[in-house]
DNA sequence: CAACTAGTGGTACATTTGTACGACTAGTTG
DNA sequence: CAACTAGTCGTACAAATGTACCACTAGTTG
């Protein structure tokens, strides 16, 4: 914080080149593959580097999967920007054609939450993501017909390729909410 | 199959044994916790036995995964039996309040079959579990949005107890079908 | 009955993993 | 500037795991 690259702030940077390496590993190979070797290579450090930013291999694990929900959740609430159902299913229809490992991951928090209480809260964030302003003004039953749709769309999309595009997912959630 | 216990059968049973182990350990510890050594010592035989009846890991683990839903799929159709709505949520309500961990192994089976397009047949059939002649006169829409319900409720149930009960669930499906 | 084979179970081994430790260095702080 | 500390990195180690191997035996089969 003095002047130049301080000690503290490349540790920072590092710890988050191990988050991002992390968040590559996670989308390649799942939660099974996420090591503490397998990021450091990934992120190009020693071994030593992700044991020390990281108390043990669940904090890692851990941060991994909710880093990588929250980008989900994120990247859905900045494209789809509180401007209705077309938005929001083009911002799926993407989130689900480039980014699919997320998606899977956000999968594997949940199931990680099925034994984990503590997870509970983190899980059903990201099963909501970003629908809080978008369904503001619908009755609780429409949405979760609604919320019920998007699940499913997310968890087709995951065994067919390709895709569904933006005008078969909107088309899905509008029904969803009729 | 000459008389009595023959070396054969009891090899089979055997074989049967440890399935069912694994069955137990995949619904206590998932599949992460799957292990040659768990499964044996779980079924109270010798570690070599499991090598000796699944050729290696992987199948060990497909095996349990793939049992694990078929049990589900099984006992979903035994219960509902084409009786209609109301029995097959009484049907499913029973499933997630005693065997939740079945749920959750079908879940791991589609996070598997997400990397693994070998698995896709069977994922998307323990998705469908036991509706196809319930729904054999439903037109295509309502139909997806039924099994969005089903999994909205399913997953919804793997975060939250108590579990939801039959009426609850049946409120659901049927709203689902409008 | 004699040859064979599927199943049994003990044991060993190479790998992979999480984690700990110690020496060193570059910033930080009094 | 001197003491301190957070971060770095090589290395080591114990535990767990998948898998292979071997000797043995009880059914099986010609």
């Amino acid at each position: 914080m003095t002047e130049s690259d301080g000690r503290r702030i490349r540790g920072q940077r590092r710890r988050r080149q191990l988050i991002d390496a992390a968040l590559t590993v996670l989308a390649r190979d799942g939660l099974a593959g996420l090591t503490h070797r397998a990021v450091a290579t990934e992120a190009g450090v020693p071994l030593a580097s992700a044991t020390y930013h990281f108390t043990g291999i669940d904090d890692l694990a851990l941060s991994a999967v909710l880093e990588a929900t929250a980008a989900f959740v994120g990247s859905i609430e900045d494209r789809s920007g509180g401007s209705g159902i077309p938005a929001y299913a083009a911002a799926l229809a993407r989130e689900l054609s480039e980014h699919r490992g997320r998606v899977i991951a956000g999968y594997e928090l949940y199931l990680l939450a099925a034994r984990r209480p503590a997870l509970r809260e983190a899980a059903t964030a990201w099963l909501r993501a970003g629908t809080d302003t978008l369904l503001a003004d619908v009755d609780p039953l429409r949405r979760r017909a609604f919320l019920a749709a998007v699940d499913s769309v997310c968890l087709k999309a995951l065994l067919t390729d390709p895709v569904p595009d933006t005008a078969e997912v909107e088309a899905l959630l509008v029904h969803a909410l009729r």
